[in-house]
DNA sequence: TTGAGCCATGCAACCGGTTGCATGTCAAAC
DNA sequence: GTTTGACATGCAACCGGTTGCATGGCTCAA
């Protein structure tokens, strides 16, 4: 046992204020059973004491340890710290604790941070997981799950739908007279890149667009940066990307060549995740990812509670944010 | 007490294989000191039940939880997301999980978050931290506590020390004939902002420029796109910026003003932290926030086997990366 | 054959809270 | 003046592990 000076413990609160630790427990936990002055005098001592309970001892005793996991594939994309911003306020306010796990796009590396949060948390959020649906199934038998961008039936989930955004983009693309458009891949494993680029092509069809697909590479600005030979072959006027980052290593590729943006080519991206800092803007589709994490926090408060169905699934709707990088 | 169905015990393990529950214990952390056979039996039998020893209980009695802090003042500045991942990784490495609480830079908010934390892990790790000196040594006697740039003797800290670069940047904007400079202050609690100030203002000095000190503002894109009429009105050439994300303030009121960089005005930011992600690509100060992240955790590693000295100070070089926004 | 010593395992206390039940006190009701 | 009951507080078990010490069986040497 590993001993830390200065850690007052509610025996020692208890025997300063003449009373049993069960009191001190309940004049911190349940103090409607105790007489007001008592209340008073025990939280007066434990002041001067510098008591503060241990929330594992207490989370042995009840079962509750007000922890919560969130793991992200990359807390260095951006559009995830907004994500994680509004998640840990949402938990904050309710005196939760956030592990935060980055699975590093690794189905096995986010397998292995699940089980080492599992026995320490009371409900786990998985955004954007790669973890087999069979595995994300397993685990919610054990705690509540909740995801966000995944979509597997019987678990709650927060799907931001990007594809009204791209629809409408697509459809703003062909108002403006582009016949043929380029759609750039995001990671393979990823739910909201089946989603984006269905869209794309349905989209596309009914637009009487061509349509040049240009398949998942490697990270997202690299992935970007490589498409631009490729759509530009393909003789594409404009490139939808799969998220803000990879439509700015479209950018960067498209300047590296000396084309101009939007006079030489059009570039979309997604998720609104860097807002107006570049220049030129960036046309994009909006996310709110902020939405996503807090209500992804406000379901598992739910689940935990068991109220609502375990079959939640709620849809944030997107939408095109014209910019200047298209014409 | 909240059962959650499937949590086998210790004891079950124990009568199932016909042993103490001391044995199961052992078995799983002692090895050595049972029989081969008997440790395979308990494992076997473990397996079988689906045991997993409970990291709360152990926490309990053993006073380790192999759980880290990290707190910093906003996940959502760029500069902080890179950090959060290396200690993250780091973390990882042996085993640990890591809670990231955010403060919003909000002192009270923070000791909140610290006191939340505080009796859940072994260390916390506080980047940028806004606490009084005399809080962060309080809190360093209940854990181990180490800081990211924020200086305090007496606790490991990891500075990343943008002196060097600023004088560099200072000395460079001197030789491009530049005599007028602006430097566009951070959060006024900021360790970092009064070292980059500081450093800023004695370049100019040994240089002899002129320097306007921009006041502290909100958040830093706002505080960026107010500052620029102030810098203007003061007849500077070229603006020095706490970070990134305030020079990208500063870009985006020079192009509301219709002043063209870098031919009408020259920005410098600080922290390298959005890359040539954007256009022109901006003229910095590198940082290298993930080193800063790696070596706190391995600092906390230290001060968790009681190695190596309370004082340590570790300073972070950066340097001067030219890109396209200065002239 | 017996005693010393080693080693595998068991026993029980402990970590720091929580909680069902027992107890004691005091006031209102009879 | 006694009974009843409500209410404040104490007692002790419990959560699920860990660990110092006790115990008992076995080996080996005298």
């Amino acid at each position: 046992m590993v001993k830390r000076k200065g850690t007052v413990t509610i025996s020692q609160v208890a025997q300063a204020a003449g009373v049993n630790r069960s009191s001190v427990s309940r004049a911190f936990t349940k103090p409607y059973m105790l007489t007001p002055e008592t209340v008073a005098r025990i939280k007066a001592v434990a002041d001067t004491l510098g008591y503060v309970p241990n929330r594992t001892a207490r989370a042995l005793s009840t079962g509750r340890n007000s922890n919560l996991a969130l793991i992200v594939p990359d807390v260095a994309n951006p559009f995830f710290p907004p994500m994680i911003r509004a998640a840990q306020d949402a938990a904050d306010a309710q005196d939760y604790c956030v592990f935060l796990g980055n699975s590093n796009e690794d189905p096995s590396k986010e397998d292995r941070l699940v089980g080492r949060f599992i026995g320490q948390v009371e409900g786990l959020i998985l955004a954007s997981s790669r973890l087999p649906e069979k595995r994300i199934l397993d685990y919610a038998e054990q705690r509540p799950i909740v995801l966000i961008n995944r979509d597997v039936a019987g678990v709650p989930r927060v799907l931001i739908d990007s594809s009204n955004g791209m629809t409408e983009a697509v459809r703003f693309l062909a108002e403006r007279g582009h016949k043929k458009i380029a759609y750039v891949s995001g990671p393979s494993g990823s739910w909201s890149n089946k989603s984006r680029r269905s869209a794309v092509r349905k989209a596309a069809q009914q637009a009487g667009l061509e349509l040049y697909v240009c398949p998942a590479q490697v990270s997202s600005f690299e992935a970007g940066l490589s498409a631009v030979d490729r759509i530009l072959d393909a003789g594409t006027t404009v490139a939808i990307a799969f998220d803000d980052v990879t439509a700015h290593g479209i950018l960067a590729g498209l300047e590296q060549r000396g084309i101009t943006v939007p006079d030489g080519f059009s570039v979309v991206g997604c998720d609104d995740v860097l807002g107006d800092l570049t220049h030129p803007p960036l046309t994009t589709i909006s996310s709110r990812s902020s939405e996503a994490g807090d209500l992804a926090v406000s379901l598992m408060y739910d689940a935990l509670r068991s109220v609502g169905l375990k079959d939640a699934r709620y849809l944030l709707q997107t939408e095109l944010v014209v910019r200047q990088t298209t014409k």
